[in-house]
DNA sequence: GACCAGGCACATC
DNA sequence: GATGTGCATGGT
């Protein structure tokens, strides 16, 4: 057993099945995912929540929602301005794609959703796994800042990896399991925002034990 | 008040 | 191809 197997195990036992991703449905997943970029969850809940105020969390209320009043609801998301103009391409590929349906979405290959996705302008590759892992349950490994510096810290990368690279030796290591997936990349957060800062370098399940290296840079 | 958050795109060197 | 910067609110 490797050791990225073995620290699924022990944060397992801290932390239990975390049931990620919060949401209702599908599609606020895959709001969230994209309303979360750079930003505390907190204020993504607020924003999601100022849209099911405005009944907005359907795809066809949301296509057909006034960039004025999309921009308001998401105000407390932060990056406003920007975050409007994803949703809306992201609702415009929607449509285009299966005319606003989600369940129709099931009819594509991971792969092909996967280069959809990446191809919309504001979603980059782990806003495009957390929707095809959380929203649409495909077997993909997400990765991000926290589980490149848990996995650095350790040891186990260099450090000019990049995102595929770091996804697929998390997914090597593991067995073929979405639920592992789904619960690995949710326990690598949880213990990220509480041990993992950039400032606050000690690993939840190796108490005591910095991770930081004696010296040059470090994320 | 400083630092940071469940990123990404783009400019510049 | 690496590095820097804008985006912006709100919690700690």
């Amino acid at each position: 057993m490797t050791e990225i197997r073995r620290f699924y195990d022990s944060l397992f036992e801290r932390y239990g099945d975390l049931r990620w991703w919060p949401g209702e449905t599908p599609f606020e997943i895959m709001l969230g995912a994209i309303l979360t970029q750079n930003t505390n969850w907190v204020n993504v809940e607020k924003a999601l929540s100022n849209l099911a105020k405005l009944g907005l969390l359907s795809p066809h209320e949301l296509l057909n929602a006034d960039d004025e009043v999309i921009r308001e609801a998401i105000r407390p998301s932060g990056y406003f301005n920007q975050k409007t103009l994803k949703l809306r391409r992201f609702m415009d590929w929607l449509n285009y794609k299966t005319e606003c349906s989600i369940d129709a979405l099931s009819m594509f290959p991971t792969e092909e959703l996967r280069y959809d996705l990446l191809s919309i302008r504001g979603i980059g590759p782990e806003t495009a796994d957390d929707i095809l892992l959380y929203a649409l349950d495909r077997p993909v490994f997400v990765v991000d800042a926290y589980t490149f510096r848990i996995a650095y810290r350790h040891g186990w990368i260099p450090q000019n990896i990049d995102y595929d690279g770091l996804a697929e030796i998390f997914r090597a290591s593991i067995e073929y399991d979405i639920s592992i997936y789904k619960n690995y990349h949710a326990m690598i957060v949880e213990t990220g925002k509480n041990f993992c800062r950039k400032k606050a370098p000690i690993c939840a399940v190796c108490p005591g034990k910095s991770h930081l290296p004696e010296s040059g840079p470090y994320e």
